[in-house]
DNA sequence: CGGCATTCGTTAAACAATTAACAATTTAAT
DNA sequence: ATTAAATTGTTAATTGTTTAACGAATGCCG
């Protein structure tokens, strides 16, 4: 059985569709599923579904397949996404709205414990059962609340601040909405996420899609 | 001088993100920029920016570097950037909401001319100028509005039902959000974009970052 | 019980992307 | 002018990922 020291980066991803899938099954009440059953639902190549639960060090029988419910606790455990670790947000614009509202947080362990703004108007309202608090205040909170992990979801230049704000306050994991290259402390980890990278690389494929005679095949 | 068959996914996402910089030192009037400066600024190497531009068929001068409106231009041209594209937006929850107040659609060509829903108490209001409709008349509104491209954000049970009639009424390139693969055409571009994506990998690296004695150098 | 078909775990080969290297080119300095 | 320093375009080496292959294990069927 295979030892995972590093996953690649790709097979994190896939797992995190992966686990989706697991649970809807789970829910359904399967409780085998086989590599060829995930590929096909997942649009993976079985090969890599196989290739990736190796990583992980997997636990499947022969013309069986995988345990449904084993796999999924597999994968939650070595993406460590049980553990509860409390967040906060900076910057409750658009998007910080959006994350608020929406339910991502507690499939990955993630919960939010702290708002933070500087637009007086905000300050001291509430948002999903959360007062909105200066960012001034952050160090303050962070360490009293022992929040380990900070998403910036400010105009982009106010990011490098906020991150160092974060960071003073003893933050360990940045979510970055902003499109900036983060500079902090090597054992800190920054996630960049840009919003427009989808609409980006799919201008790029539009173009190229329609001028191949030969697309790429469905794998 | 390199001609470009087709670019790496890798360094489309990377001439998004060195775009944004060229646009804002086009705005503060710098002349020339040089992959060094590029890299420092990004947060990608050197070395590979000038391989990405490489794909791009580049046109640096040697010790001074790229001129910066002409690079941004080359990009722009490559990712197809400056044709219009009329879009519509399937699903006005939390998240089609946050998209259609953001600005990302402009910057890579895209024009919000639509929006569709089931929910009875939206349809006929209006946001961001725009009249939601129902789900119904998606087929002669893309139709007589040409619209090309379309964002599925509604639940995952209803996305594969949405895909299917966008790609009926014609359109050609879908932006889904709901965490499942979306069977469509060889002919029609889908790019899936998975909001949790960033929760998970931060939440892994996370785990590794603390055990790791010699973290990965910053590049 | 004994073959047959299926699916896994693992290894190996093919492919893709990143990093490194360096000659060619341009500017600036002496 | 000539040299020195910087930076590019491109090729080569390295690293990483995906695809393919196949023996071993398992269930199925007659
Ligand atoms: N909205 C989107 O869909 C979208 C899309 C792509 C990228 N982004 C990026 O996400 C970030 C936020 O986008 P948005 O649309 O929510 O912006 P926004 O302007 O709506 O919200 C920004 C919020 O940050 C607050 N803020 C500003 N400076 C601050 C500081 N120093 N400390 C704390 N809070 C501060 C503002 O008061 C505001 O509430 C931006 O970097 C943007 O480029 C957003
Ligand atoms: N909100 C987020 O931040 C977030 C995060 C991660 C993933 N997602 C994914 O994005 C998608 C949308 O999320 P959301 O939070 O906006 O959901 P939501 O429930 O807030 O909104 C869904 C919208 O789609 C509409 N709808 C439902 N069925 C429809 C149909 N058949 N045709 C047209 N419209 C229909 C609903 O009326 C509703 O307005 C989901 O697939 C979700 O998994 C969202």
């Amino acid at each position: 059985m295979g030892e995972h020291k590093k996953m690649p980066r790709a097979s994190v991803l896939r797992m995190e569709l992966c686990l989706e899938l697991l649970e809807q099954l789970e829910a359904d009440g399967s409780v085998y599923v086989t590599s060829r059953q995930i590929g096909e639902a997942t649009g993976v190549s079985a090969d890599k579904v196989r290739q990736d639960f190796f990583h992980l060090g997997s636990e499947g029988k022969p013309k069986v397949g995988y345990e449904v419910a084993q796999l999924a606790e597999l994968i939650r455990s070595v993406l460590d996404l049980k553990t509860a670790k409390k967040t906060c947000l900076v910057g409750l614009g658009n998007l910080g709205r959006a994350l608020t509202a929406s339910n991502i947080w507690s499939r990955a362990g993630f919960e939010l414990a702290a708002i933070f703004d500087t637009d007086p108007s905000l300050i001291g309202t509430t948002t999903a059962g959360i007062r909105v608090r200066n960012v001034t205040e952050i160090y303050g909170v962070v360490k009293a609340e022992n929040i380990i992990a900070g998403v910036a979801a400010v105009p982009a230049s106010a990011a490098q601040d906020t991150a160092d704000l974060m960071v003073g306050a003893g933050i360990r994991a940045i979510w970055n909405f902003a499109p900036v290259k983060l500079h902090v402390p090597e054992d800190v980890v920054v996630e960049s996420q840009s919003l427009a990278w989808g609409l980006i690389t799919l201008s790029y494929e539009m173009k190229n899609n329609i001028k191949d005679q030969a697309p790429e095949r469905a794998k």
